[in-house]
DNA sequence: CTGTTAGCGCTTTCAA
DNA sequence: TTGAAAGCGCTAACAG
């Protein structure tokens, strides 16, 4: 006889105490109603009492099923196994099922024997095999029914099975980069035995052949981020510009390596991972990828076998039941910032007809005007957007935000602002950025301050754009910007004119920007860190910040070069830049006292006027600072002479609209207020 | 009687085809050695005919144990559960025990009646229960022994506990940071209710009292990346420069948040996790952090729980087992990049007594050699490291491998290179760097190429260094590289001598660099973005890159500041720079033919003379170029005429040294070959 | 060494 | 509506 003195109390215990039969404990607990109420009672208190928990090992041989299923996968290290597990346990709870875990981890070819053995103990089983063979698997599944398979498919049996279409996938992560422009791709392919990697490089070929012009490198890899980290000097080799990882562990081992050697993703390389794992939002850059909604997995998967399992039960002994539908789940393409055009180096050469559509600056009464938009203002002119003004209220506290011009294009639609870029995060398109008014920064990022260094954090201030209206039919944008320090105290309350103007005899448009700055309570003074003590970076002020382009110059009426244009008190600068065939230039003029001008082309491509080029600006409590800049932004390349001419042309024409009007003549910086 | 017609084979048709009896079938399938070999032989022929596997819950139920323990944990999500259960089932592999996964998910409340259904289903569970009261626990846990607590302790009743001593890994954590120099911390908290978040709180309170000058604030979170993203503004708001987060994962979203912001870490912000989970060493930057071996916690679990298991199996219904000891894990500290130094700028004042037991220069007989060392050479003087030779072959491609001098010091330890910064991955200490050689890169990175703007990956060469010796007793060292283009071409051969020279006269040190490039087969020309259409970038050649410092000017003959200095041809310059109260000085000089210096102060701090600065270089196959800089390094501020003043004197004393001799006298850059 | 048999604790049929 | 009892499939005590 079997000894077994098991702790637990038993249904007999629980009869005896409360005077009934085994059966009538029996059909207590199982809730059937035909229990008379009192009995039914005293058998519930006796149970209560006695901690009475009916055994499940009993209750499952005596009833033929254990309300558990199994699920056995290759690797519980590998997220995405472990958000099947998650979906399937939490799919499952609410019908009273529980989980048992197998892993069949090193012993590969001993998958079959752990599928089996955990499937005796429960009533079905969930496998995830994607490295056995199917001949193994053909054999193995007859005898652990009702099962599901994962992420396989064995033709001629009827198992059903959760798939991913991986080749969907694919075909839209590379229609996503061949739509970006990139030609050249490498695959970041897993492991050789896996399936689902069979499936990935099944569908580049066919990939491949749907885009004439596309070339596929393969490199061999894996399905960690160990891997990825590895193989990311392979794929830097073959030269692709666009990057098809097996996962997104793979491609976040890319990431790790490419971030450290400093390559720039995606402006050097694009990376596009699969599944979306949790952490893909938060890679950096944030990961691209084809969503596989794993947890799903896990969920469908557990539907599927309950259906099997109550069909059984239904039928019992009865011929199979019909093999559950089982459709294929479809990856979302989820694009992020792992993946961007085509580096300009690598584009290929685009149709003139594509430049098509553009405007007619000659078109009689076509003009530019502001409008207000959800998120801010518009300039347009027709249907073509000339540039955006945004409030920047949405920027991070350590770019002090600020309003800011961007996006910005020429009439040709050429870009001309660039916004928070890798090299200096803190750039936005234009505005008013000045790194030290009573130590108040208002450029964002470190700021150099005297006695500290470069320095972070602790000075962010902040341009509200109080209130913002179109004037004069909308030529004119006037916005009122309050500059707060960063305990949120006033300090420059400034008024602000942002004019767009068509110039249609010189094919071009121009933005006069005039700025008031008043001080309020007190003297406000404004440094620069060459003020600070590193000579040179005298930044701060109206600073337009300009995307790389193939080539970029600057000239000035004093010559051309950056090292002549920086410092230089030159009335106008003009950045003169190549992409591709075509040319555009940005004019900067300052129509008043001129500032010396700070300008970069080398390390990246910014310019403006400085307000404390090497030694700070005072602005008494209560008198006001003005700063006035004209832009005019043409698509071809200005010599010296062409961009001396159009100076004085653009600075008439802007102060004719009323752009720069508000200010009157030239004066002194430094003047009076004015209510 | 029960129906349930079970589909799998019963031992009573195992006996009856092999003619024996059930028991023993039953003997033979578990092993026994009783059976007769040929009737044992029968009946496992018989059990294989018959495809026969015994049914587990029958087992269980007449063995009164299943082989099953259950893991019960609050979220199956949390990349350190997950840990834990691979661990566990990794673990309880090898004795046959299978486990059973239970989520309390949302549901905290119902944590214990999950535990207690789950355990019913099992021989044991593994409960970890951060959430759930002390009260709740010590009502639950006696009904569901044997049983091991994860993180839990419950004084009083002695359920065996794996448990992390998260104390001691805050104090590892913030000791590691204080040694950085940090003293302002931020501890980014875990869910309130959490018990290990109340440990780690708890001892960052006993942080702060040990170290007296330490400030600590807390900013609520949680324990999701999610969370970490959301706090990484409150978080910069506190000013802290050392963030001790509750986990990874919340450190990750600071991370992604810091990144996009473009906050240097660890320059502007260390960051420390807890964890180290599996992605941590790929962080952008890779994470410091106190390393909890989760799987191995689970390994623990599974290991007190199997002894537990064992001895009540031993000693049925006997008194409890001896508690199993159950010692605190340690969390290891895993230091990488994501911490690093206090920034300059928020540095406490150094007393001076730590500038101690530096060499006196003045000391007769004290020299300054190079010597081998396991990766390279060293110059040193006396005890006192001056700098360090790397051959660079463990550079990344794309940084263009070369070898490089860094570290760099002066006399009184200033460190006066850096290697690999955020703002250009491929600047290493001194090299000899060249953005253009026949179209190949030896300067790493992206490179200007006419025609294609900036370009990475297609060309980067490489610098090999043949073979170095040190000649003269030390005082020089003699080094071949042979530059290769990116198809491993040789393009170049140079021969390079390094001469370290003491000058006591002036408490300082000098290095000489004479570099002979010959060219091979062909003709070589040399380029610069600036020859490649981005004016003023005319970069290449000898580079010297710096740290950042308080404060950096630049002089030259022809006047200061990074404007004069940037182009100019002055025989020599000078960087000078102030950390704190002190000040170094770098003076660079040219003793030939001048070419026009590259230098940058304000954006990073570099310079060497531009080899191709508006106009490419020729060396016509089978000649030569020649480069000679002499670098003085002083612990003190330099103005112009001292600068001046030093110039001639360096330069005679490296050239008597050797250090420039080779070359005889200034003479013509390109010069006929000499064998 | 082998067979017989009494349970393990529960459910369900069947008879009352 | 209730109780008696026959299993569910296996193990182990015990007898032979």
């Amino acid at each position: 006889m079997a000894r077994a003195a098991k702790n637990g109390t038993t249904i007999a215990q629980v009869a005896a105490a409360a005077g009934v039969s085994r059966a009538t404990v029996s059909r207590v607990m199982n809730g059937r109603s035909t229990v008379a109420a009192d009995m039914a009672e005293r058998v519930r208190a006796a149970a209560a009492d006695l901690q009475y928990h009916p055994s499940t090992t009993a209750r499952g041989l005596s009833l033929g099923r254990t309300n558990t299923v199994a699920l056995v996968v290759p690797d519980l290290g590998n997220p995405m196994f472990q958000q099947i597990l998650r979906g399937a346990v939490a799919a499952a709870e609410p019908f009273g099922f529980r989980f048992l875990v197998a892993e069949t981890a090193e012993h590969a070819d001993a998958e079959a024997e752990t599928a089996l053995e955990a499937r005796l103990r429960c009533d079905a089983l969930i496998l995830a095999a994607p490295r056995s063979s199917e001949a193994a698997l053909r054999e193995l599944l007859p005898q652990v029914t009702p099962a599901v398979l994962i992420n396989r498919d064995v033709p001629g049996l009827d198992v059903p099975s959760v798939r991913v279409d991986y080749g969907a996938g694919v075909h839209s992560v590379v229609d996503h980069l061949v739509a970006l422009g990139h030609r050249d791709l490498a695959y970041v392919a897993g492991p050789r035995a896996s399936a689902s990697h069979a499936l990935r490089a099944r569908a580049l070929e066919e990939a491949r052949e749907r885009h004439s012009s596309l070339r596929v490198t393969t490199v061999a890899c894996g399905s960690t981020v160990d891997d990825g980290y590895r193989v990311a000097d392979e794929v830097l080799a073959t030269e692709a510009t666009g990057v098809v990882a097996f996962n997104d562990l793979v491609a976040f081992g890319l990431l790790a390596r490419l971030n450290e050697t400093g390559v720039d993703v995606p402006g050097d390389i694009s990376i596009a991972g699969f599944d979306d794992i949790e952490l893909a939002r938060y890679g950096t850059p944030s990961l691209t990828t084809a969503a596989v909604p794993q947890a799903e997995l896990g969920g469908r998967a557990w539907g599927l076998l309950h259906q099997l399992v109550a069909d059984q039960a239904a039928t019992p002994g009865a011929g199979r039941p019909a093999p559950a539908a089982s459709p294929l789940v479809m990856p979302g393409l989820v694009v992020r910032s792992s993946t961007g055009p085509v580096p300009p180096a690598r584009r290929l050469a685009v149709p003139s007809s594509d430049r098509a559509g553009r405007v007619r600056t000659s078109d009689p009464g076509v003009r530019a005007r502001w409008s207000a938009t959800n998120d801010g203002w518009a300039l347009t002119t027709g249907e073509q957007p000339l540039a955006r003004y945004a409030s920047g209220d949405a920027m991070p506290a350590v770019h002090s935000p600020r309003p800011h011009l961007h996006p910005l294009h020429s009439l040709g639609g050429v870009a001309m602002t660039q916004t928070t870029p890798i090299d200096h995060r803190h750039h936005y398109g234009v505005s008013m950025a000045v790194p030290d008014v009573n130590g108040t920064t208002y450029w964002g990022g470190r700021t150099f301050v005297r006695g500290q260094g470069p320095t972070l954090l602790s000075n962010q201030g902040r341009q509200h754009a109080d209130f913002t209206e179109a004037l004069e039919g909308g030529a004119t944008l006037s916005s009122q910007v309050r500059w707060t320090d960063e305990r949120g105290h006033d300090q420059v309350v400034e008024h602000r004119r942002l004019t767009g103007l068509l110039l249609p005899e010189v094919e071009a448009w121009s933005l006069g920007w005039s700025s008031r700055l008043h001080a309020q309570g007190s003297d406000v003074v404004i440094g620069s860190p060459a003020t600070n003590g590193r000579p040179g970076a005298g930044y701060g002020g109206l600073f337009w910040r300009l995307p790389f382009a193939d080539e970029a110059t600057v000239l000035t009426a004093d010559g051309d070069s950056e090292a002549h244009a920086h410092g230089s008190r030159s009335p106008w600068i003009a950045v003169v830049r190549r992409h591709g065939e075509a040319w555009t230039t940005l004019l900067l003029v300052q129509p008043g006292d001129v500032d010396p001008w700070f300008v970069r082309v080398a390390d990246y491509v910014g310019a403006g006027p400085a307000l404390a080029w090497d030694a700070t600006r005072r602005i008494a409590a209560g008198s006001s600072l003005d700063v006035e800049l004209v832009a005019v932004v043409v698509d071809r390349r200005l010599d010296t002479v062409d961009a001396a001419d159009l100076t004085e042309f653009a600075v008439a024409r802007v102060r004719a609209a009323g752009g720069t009007s508000r200010l009157g003549p030239p004066q002194a910086s430094v003047c009076p207020p004015r209510v």
